[in-house]
This record gives C-alpha cells, structure tokens and sequence, in this order.
DNA sequence: TTTTATTATCGTAATATTGCAATATAATAA
DNA sequence: TTATTATATTGCAATATTACGATAATAAAA
C-alpha cells in the first residue's frame, strides 16, 4: 500500500493526473510564472529568483520536464527552457470538455 | 524538510497549485469522470465504480471536497456530490492565460 | 591546465500521500 | 428498538515527495 494503483485507471485518466501532479506544487507554477514572464527562454536564473535552494529547483524541472511541460536545450554551459505549449493544450482542452460537458447537465445539488 | 515552503509563494500560486494537486491522482479524475457520467448528482455508488476500497474512495472525495472542486450535500442517508463548475472553471482561466501569453513570445527552444 | 559557472545527481531526513481493515456515525427501514 | 445502508474516521504500513548539503559533471573562460 501507499502506491498509487496506477493499472486500475485508463491512459488517459494517467495521463491527466500525471499533468495535473506535476503543477500540484507552487514552486513549479512559480517556475512557469518566471519562464512566462522571461521574454525569452534562455534561462540560467530560475535559482535567484526562487527561495529555493539549488538542487530543489533541479528536482522540480525535472518533474515538469518528466511530464512534457517544459522541454529543455543545451545551449552552451547553460540550458535553455520552455514551455512546451502543446502539452498545457491538452490540459486547457479536458476544462473545456469538463466545462462544456457540466453546462449541458443539471449538476448543481 | 519534507514539507512544502507555502509561505515562500503568492496565494494564487498556491491555489493553483492545491487545485491541480487535487487533480493529481487518477482515481480523481475518474471520480470526475464518473459525476459527468451520471445524469444527475444523486451519486450513492461511486464506490462500485472504482476498484479501490470505500474509505479509500472517501478520502479522495474529501480531498476534492478540500480543494473546491466537489461540492457534496446531505440526501436522506446518502450524500449527493457534483463538480463546483466556478472552481474548475479558474483552472480553465490559468490555462487559457498561459497558453494566450506563450503565442505572444517566442518560447520555442 | 586551472578556474569559474551552470546544472545534475546522490544521500538522507522530514513530511505527505495512498490504501485498506476496523470501526464509528447518521439516517432510513423493518 | 433493531437492522440496514451510506459515508466518515481512525490507525497503520507502504510508498512518494520535498528539501538540501555535498559532490559530480560539463562547458566556457582565464
């Protein structure tokens, strides 16, 4: 026990939660905040602009790039990353299926 | 450590991210799945539809009941749950935000 | 080559989550 | 009152996550 029970579900209820989870934490919503707010995506100081020490940032892009949210590029001794728009797409589309589906519906208690 | 560093974060990055760590776990979102399903929210059976254990069931409805994503009232001796529409719908919103604000930039790695 | 800068990985402690059996609670039915 | 039904809570074991110091890896600069 403590394991989620990840082959009851279909691929796409994984799928959605895996994404969901990997946004479930502020520091990675901070992260997206910064990569947004960067008029680039060259990106070498996500370390100073977050209270969080070094090898805790590394940790949380690795979760967001696990999850295709973010994709990274070697560019020089730094790296580079983005949001990767496609994938926040297919979130952004299950609240639009949801929504759409909750209106047609006489859902409220 | 362990614990996350809320305080280290705005609120609105903290709400999002409890609204998306709601929604990261797929027994969740079948539970969602399964209140769009059904045609009205007198919903006593959710138990019968997920292979996992009724406390089990219980606990992820509360969690979801927690965050504002579910909403659950007093029928007789069951309970009638339905999705909070509002709340999803500031999910959507974030989204839409991120996505809107991505094609402006040029965030292609 | 040696230093410097940037990011990743390892190891570990603290805390949180997941899942379930057992039990409790609350409302209805018999 | 005594079942019965539906849901919640408690307690606990297994596992996952969060955070960070120490260290490694990599590439550019001196």
């Amino acid at each position: 026990m403590g394991a989620t029970k990840t082959e009851c579900f279909t691929d796409r209820q994984n799928k959605l939660a895996t994404l969901a989870k990997a946004l479930g934490h502020p520091a990675r919503i901070a992260i997206l905040d910064y990569l947004l707010k960067v008029d680039a995506c060259i990106c070498g100081d996500i370390v100073n602009e977050l209270p969080l020490a070094q090898p805790t940032i590394s940790q949380h892009l690795k979760e967001l790039k696990n999850a295709g949210i973010i994709k990274g590029n070697i560019e020089g001794n730094a790296i580079c990353y983005c949001i990767d728009k496609q994938v926040l797409g297919v979130l952004q589309d299950y609240f639009t299926y949801i929504l759409g589906k909750a209106k047609t519906k006489n859902l409220n208690c």
